[in-house]
RNA sequence: GGGGCCGUGGGGUAGCCUGGUCUAUCCUUCCGGCUUUGGGGGCCGGAGACCCCGGUUCAAAUCCGGGCGGCCCCA
């Protein structure tokens, strides 16, 4: 099945999101998706607490002449910006925009917050929906005109070696986010032509999805000291001097749920990585005339037993076992429990792993101990074996006619000489999208020679189709 | 930015070209009942649809125009 159907299709049947909502790029969180975003969300925010930032919440109105100030940024992104015109039927004396992103919202209190060097740094971040005006093909949780769940981050710094120091935690933060929800990436320094508008430069997440395009998952923007200038951001020095801060700001979308549920799902349907699952364990009693009621009790304390230690669900619904086994693949519960007459007899448990599809059986006793351990497997199986998959992907290139053969079916690295018209040249003659050069840099790049132009490389860039 | 295809119960579809027994097909889903339950069980009964607006016509799911929505290809 092709990739754009079976993602529909699993959103759909796995109740993640529901796409019928009736204005284009817009979408509904199912609760069985919630669940999913809310734990995600969660991990993230636990890191960002972990590292000193402290979570705000602005409004999603930003006045035109505000959102207009700084204008590289605003250039980038006045075509899908959606504006309040009206306040009931009266034209508003000052349009508002939907934040399509927070900077310009956030940086005018930056300036009246921050006074002195003490005050810095400053880090904080928000949970929020962002807004574009899409008009081409919009795609749930992956081109979206609300985007719903936007976790971005902003700091100010004294100095540019701390605001550097900044965009290298960043990195270390998102990368262990990353890994923790078992999606593989390359990060990337954006060219100059593509990196976000205002910044100096942004450092991106890829990753890549089933059919061999690039999905950006998260951006890191060095901003220096062209915003703080911008909107004033400024504060006195020790020598009692006043000077612009130094600023970055990071953010994730939606996309890392799209990315956890396309690169770990199969022909059955979702396989969640037990950390954001809404469920770990289900347990399926197998019931039969005569022993049904012994089946349940014992199936009720094996779920209060197993609730010390997973998120169980025990599932007594008057259905077939195969219909409850098919159910609950679809929705990628980690670790089934099967517990009937046979089991009861013997004092066991079949568990079946949702990742390889597999069945154990284990004494009843064991119980507590194997699945904490099984989810911790499966957990390691999904990031190890998703891994795997994208370094296959992951090509390396001398020429432009290997660059165009590989560059439908995952990331392609080659030479660069450097020079923007070559980066072009080569989006041109391959039908690709630069991605950038590796972050942290590189000390030698692998390809000798920029296939464009000839010239020894000063780089690696890396190529692909992209979302 | 350019081009193409499509919109029928909750989901997937037949019908549309050639307007009229369409009182709209089939599968699935859902509800009630009985019977079942070790990989989507069976039987009986029931619910549920022509995207919206306008036009052509005696007559529109079907033809025409627009809107909204979806999908695909190319740049």
């Amino acid at each position: 099945m092709e990739f754009s159907e079976w993602y529909a299709e699993v959103l759909r049947s796995a109740e993640v999101m529901d796409v019928r909502y009736p204005v284009k790029g817009l979408y509904v969180w199912l609760p069985y998706g919630f669940e999913i975003r809310r734990r995600v969300i969660e991990r993230l925010r636990r890191r960002l607490r972990e590292t000193g930032h402290r979570e705000v919440l602005f409004p999603t109105l930003i006045p035109e002449t505000q959102l207009e100030r700084e204008s590289e940024h605003i250039a980038g992104f006045e075509d899908e910006v959606f504006w309040v015109t009206h306040g009931g039927l009266k034209e508003l004396d000052e349009k508002l925009a939907l934040r399509p992103t927070s900077e310009t919202a956030i940086y005018p209190m930056f300036a009246l917050w921050i006074r002195s060097h003490a005050d810095l740094p400053l880090k904080v971040f928000q949970i929020v929906n962002t807004f574009r005006y899409e008009t081409k093909h919009t795609r749930p949780l992956i081109r979206m005109r609300e985007i719903t769940t936007f976790k971005e981050a902003h700091t100010a710094h004294a100095t540019r070696e701390e605001a550097e120091e900044q965009v290298r935690e960043a990195f270390e933060l998102y990368s262990s986010f990353f890994e923790e929800l078992g999606v593989p990436y390359v990060a990337s320094v954006r060219p100059e032509w593509d990196k976000f508008p205002g910044a100096e430069y942004t450092v991106a997440f890829d990753t890549l999805m089933p059919d061999g395009r690039a999905l950006q998952i998260g951006t890191i923007h060095m901003l220096g000291q062209n915003f703080s200038r911008t909107f004033e951001v400024t504060f006195e020095t020790e020598e009692g001097e006043q000077e612009y801060a130094y600023m970055t700001c990071y953010g994730v979308s939606d996309r890392v749920v799209a990315s956890v549920i396309a690169i770990h799902g199969d022909e059955h349907g979702l396989v969640l990585p037990p950390d954001v699952a809404p469920y770990q364990v289900v347990i399926v009693p197998i019931l039969k005339k005569g022993v049904r009621k012994k089946i349940l009790r014992k199936a009720r304390e094996v779920r209060e037993e197993l609730s010390e230690v997973a998120r169980v669900k025990l599932d007594d619904r008057d259905v077939s076992p195969g219909r409850k086994f098919h159910y609950w693949e679809l929705k990628g519960v980690p670790l089934r429990v099967e517990l009937g007459a046979r089991e009861l007899e013997e004092g066991t448990a079949v568990v079946f792993r949702r990742d390889e599809l597999e069945r154990e059986t284990y004494s009843l006793s064991e119980l507590p101990d194997v699945v904490p351990r099984l989810l911790e497997e499966v957990q390691e199986n999904l990031r190890r074996r998703a891994w795997e998959r994208f370094e296959e992907r992951l090509h390396r290139a001398e020429s432009l006619e290997e660059v165009r053969e590989f560059v439908g079916e995952g990331i392609v690295e080659t030479g660069w000489c450097g020079s923007e018209e070559c980066g072009r040249r080569l989006e041109e003659e391959v039908e690709g999208d630069v991605l950038g050069t590796p972050y942290p840099e590189e000390r030698e790049p692998e390809v000798e020679r920029c296939p464009v132009c000839g010239e020894p490389a000063e780089r690696t860039i890396r190529v692909a189709k992209t979302y």
